[in-house]
DNA sequence: TCAAGATATATCGCCCCCGAGGTAAAGAAC
DNA sequence: GTTCTTTACCTCGGGGGCGATATATCTTGA
């Protein structure tokens, strides 16, 4: 999905592919060599992209990627009916949210909504002890184990904040393009 | 690491332990009965735990696992020298974390410092333009974008802020022991 | 009494991903 | 000129995690 969306900027070749998605996905290990590389020979046998070989600009020859139309109709579906685990796991989400703009509101509001459901489902325990019953961080002996649940609630107050803003941005534009159409 | 990090709390069965695991790692999709139930096998074979049977209290009856000595050397072994995901991927860092009570001073400072070099070394650049460019949020276009580095941003530096406190208070706490030492 | 559902454990094969290793070209260093 | 480093691409084997599936037990309710 991130390669077909980064694609659908501009054509690149795999090289910066590869620094691209590494950054995109914050401070995690790059994607390796081994799932690159057959990625894109696996999206190229499904004519979601092309390829056409330049002369490196510095070095080694590049092979330029190009979407096709059948790649920007992949990456549309990838985005508009995801699997589950690109709303509840944090990192897929977050690609998946660097290329939602590609959808058309409706879809991108459903997204966000059921991503914002996420956090309504389940609340932040992180510990338990031994009848199973949560741990308030007050009562952690470990300062570690204090701090992880400070950073936790702290960044997902963070998201469900700008989720909530972003909602509300999406509600009024769809508003403002229904009264267009509706003045039009 | 987190099956050994429990059960140095108190002994569990595996469902319980499945139920932990999961809720220590956010809304991240709990570990599969697949890797939990083999992985136990494996801490087993490798007599860092030793399981007796109990009567289920609820339904069937639940293997009781306790760790042993030989497990607990091989946790604070694993805290100690951690495989360097540990240190970068957020995810497995947390877990550590979880843990991280467990060894003494002096290597937990070191391991919260490498922690903190990790967001010096790599600034949070998530997207660039065709020439390789670092863009800045407010020249993105895509409000999702925007939101995600924003996102980014104030995760980075919550956790930045937890670190610097928590490397002050373990300061503080090495030199209260130096202090005692030298004194008596 | 029997079916359904929650609890609890286990195994197996598939797929995916990674690390390691290899190739190649261009520029820099010496 | 030869070697080193960086850029750039590719492939293969192994390992690990996951989903699917099976099994057993106890409770609940029709």
């Amino acid at each position: 999905m991130a390669i077909l969306g980064f694609l659908r900027d501009f054509p690149l070749h795999g090289y910066d592919l590869k620094n691209r998605v590494a950054s995109l996905a914050g401070h995690v290990r790059p994607v390796a060599d081994g799932t690159l590389y057959p990625t894109i020979r696996k999206l190229e046998d499904a004519q979601c992209l092309t390829r056409r070989t330049a002369p490196g600009s510095v070095a080694a020859p590049r092979h330029m990627l190009e979407i096709t139309q059948t790649g920007t109709d992949q990456l549309r579906r990838w985005l508009r009916d995801p699997e589950p685990g690109f709303i509840t796991d944090d990192n897929k989400w977050y690609v998946l949210l660097a290329f939602l703009h590609h959808l058309e509101n409706p879809r991108e509001q459903a997204l966000v909504l059921a991503r914002r459901r996420e956090f309504l489902d389940k609340p932040a325990q992180l510990f338990f002890d031994e009848h199973g019953a949560p741990i308030p961080p007050e009562r952690l002996e470990s300062p570690f184990r204090k701090g992880l649940m400070q950073i936790h609630r702290s960044t997902n107050l963070t998201e469900i904040d700008w989720l909530d803003r972003e909602t509300a941005e999406l509600n009024r534009r769809a508003g403002f393009t229904v009264q267009q159409r509706s003045g039009g």
